[in-house]
DNA sequence: CCTAAGTCTCTAGCAACTAGAGCTTCAAGA
DNA sequence: TCTTGAAGCTCTAGTTGCTAGAGACTTAGG
């Protein structure tokens, strides 16, 4: 058995972050000592290293959930399972495609700075007129992690 | 003058956004009609379409603070907003570092579904133990925005 | 037995919005 | 002129995935 300590040790996740997936419901509630504190098996070692490592692939918590759940019915095809993961590699080529963009339109900026003062700074200009833009980096939101 | 409607409108920013940056103070208080109606003017759509533009870039709320208040010493040197956009850049080449390594891992795990049940299913399997990973995805957190 | 590190619960905060309730104002048609 | 419906107002609370802090308690080592 560990102790949240060595739990968020062994798997490089931080304490309160173990709190958080408890309180929201991704770990089930630990076990407690006498004195009320988590207690954990290498059960729950594995299960919070799998979430960590979901995490790390940009996987959000919704997905792991549906993943977690899937991975207790194991009976049921494959295809839900990797559904998800295929969605994810989208989300992850989306995000690759417009930071691409985003960067090729920052580094042409950065080239009409002639190092001079404000008042005639290209790169402000650039920045407040899209027209300006060589490539089409508006789109709508993507907002998020990774 | 402008509704906020129609600025929204014209600039592609929903109106309670507008209405948060004024709250935030990244635009300033906007007059108002005589039925308490916020009204603006040509230059807060420039204004607006500058920080949507810079948004779309990718620049963080604050970034875009400090931009316009450098817009607003015109004698300074180029210097600093050069700066602020270089860091972005760099910002933008790390996601992209990321997300391709995750591109990869994600791919991979796929290779190995063949499509049966879930209880022998490698892309859960591959998702709980990093060690089966090609690739080292495994970074300390970027948690960001595009 | 004492101390220091670790743990507990609870609340609040971060970015950058978004959504909703419940109200007022405005513009256009009958 | 009246009316209706869209658009505006303020305010609060929710989103995601944590992180930070206060103040109390437990535990392990010397």
């Amino acid at each position: 058995m560990l102790t949240i300590g060595k739990l968020g040790a062994s798997t490089g996740v931080k304490v309160p972050t173990i709190r958080y997936y408890e309180q929201i419901g991704l770990l089930p509630e630990a076990e407690r000592s006498a004195g009320n504190q988590r207690l954990y098996s290498q059960k729950a070692l594995e299960l919070l290293a799998f979430i960590r490592h979901a995490r790390d692939l940009g996987f959000t918590l919704e997905a792991i959930r549906d993943l977690l759940s899937l991975s207790d019915q194991p009976g049921q095809p494959c295809a839900a399972a990797d559904a998800i993961v295929v969605a994810q590699l989208a989300e992850v080529e989306s995000r690759l495609a417009r930071l691409g963009a985003l960067k090729v339109e920052l580094q042409r900026i950065l080239t009409q700075c002639a190092g001079g003062k404000i008042a005639d700074c290209r790169v402000i200009e650039a920045l407040g007129d899209h027209s300006l833009c060589a490539t089409d980096h508006r789109y709508p939101d993507l907002g998020a992690t990774t």
